[in-house]
DNA sequence: TGTACATCAGTGAACGCGCGTTCACTGATGTAC
DNA sequence: TGTACATCAGTGAACGCGCGTTCACTGATGTAC
């Protein structure tokens, strides 16, 4: 019963219930590797945290691999239009500073475990999931790139240029989430980390200013 | 028969061999953590590898987690005596970052295994391996700071943004060290990314030159 | 130097357990007419 | 609307296998005298 109204795809209860069911295994994998790596976490635990019989894994996911990479997609999918939309809101250098590691402070602090992942992932035992993450922050990269292009600062810088720093600042969020996440849940902790994000956001910015001299 | 003879501590067969055991027992394990994390290793595996019987792994450490800690410190401890004569040298900026650079990436091309080992436990799923590895790093930021400090040229700055610069320094060392990583054993790759990591250096210090303007 | 006893690194059998994957199946949902 | 057939998400038994840890042991090395 899954038909097509008006350009909408309309998912019959088959086809819901089965999205359900992956929304599950998702879930219970992502609670479980709070305190594990993707490669010692075992198919048998990931269903039985959702509910469901060992064999039935193998009706959404080929193994443990693509489950991972699902979860990339789940946990840095939907970031790419906020960044966008943050780094074209025009504003003076300070005030993008803040907006950008408010950003990351909010993701680390709404989706902790989705974070976390990424921090063990990101060089992690599971080829298609390492590739998976350097992919989603290859996007980043060039989303910062692009928008740094557009600023009039950035007149008569060469373009590998250009991609050394974006790449730096994509390279300094992630490793303040990271940050972040093992200063807890601790409030005053967590505000240490994002003031020396921003300071660190400022001097990498003082820098280019003087690039060109 | 170990004793100690004009200060050195001489050890006997027993206790030599048990050495060796030992080392056989790091080695095993971070040749199989190549393509796994810690917390995916299995006991059997490593003293299969290492040629001795499952129980004898217990003569030498309580778990994995004790052989993680030890092969944290196996990796970089030697490192800090290394990095503090690099930081002494006196030598202008761009032969400091030079020669940086160079030793992170002699540490990635002689040493790859404990490098992948380091970016894959920083933030894996063994808490006392993930500590050991973030205190030898805040050794090298005490370090950093230490050297920047005696600088002329930082009269003036702040304590914290001292450690702020310091941990900026060390943080762009590791992500360059596992960026060296994946770059593989393809030498323009990692003449590529070596020479990014020197123009991110130049960077920062150029900011820092304009800190306290 | 020789002897008698202590130490202790490494052994091998045994245990109960959870693993990934296969297979033929069930029964609710979907489709054709 | 009603009927007959097709699809397919989820089941449950079964398989062979490697796991971590226990235990009593062996025999070379170390120590005391």
């Amino acid at each position: 019963m899954s038909h097509t109204t008006g350009g909408v795809t309309v998912a019959g209860v088959r086809q819901a219930r089965k999205l359900r069911t992956r929304q599950a295994l998702l879930d219970a994998a992502l609670a479980l590797l709070e305190e594990r790596g993707l490669s010692g976490l075992g198919l048998r635990e990931v269903t039985r945290a959702a509910g469901i019989a060992p064999t039935a894994f193998y009706r959404h996911f080929t193994g443990m691999a693509d489950l991972g990479v699902a979860l990339v997609e789940e946990s840095l999918g939907g970031l790419h239009a906020t960044v966008r939309a943050n780094l074209a809101a025009t504003a003076d250098s300070e005030r993008r500073i803040a907006g950008t590691v408010g950003l990351v402070a909010r993701l680390v602090r709404e989706q902790p475990a989705h974070v976390r992942f990424l921090a063990r992932e990101r060089h992690g035992g599971v080829r298609p999931v390492r590739d998976a993450i350097g992919g989603e922050l290859d996007r980043f990269t060039s989303e910062v790139a692009e928008a740094l292009a557009g600023l009039p600062e950035s007149a008569g810088w060469r373009r590998e240029d250009l991609l050394m720093l974006a790449r730096l600042y994509v390279d300094l969020m992630a490793t303040t989430a990271f940050a972040l996440l093992e200063a807890g849940p601790d409030g005053a902790a967590r505000e240490r980390v994002e003031g020396e994000a921003r300071r660190r956001l400022r001097l990498v910015a003082l820098g280019s200013r003087h690039w060109l001299d």
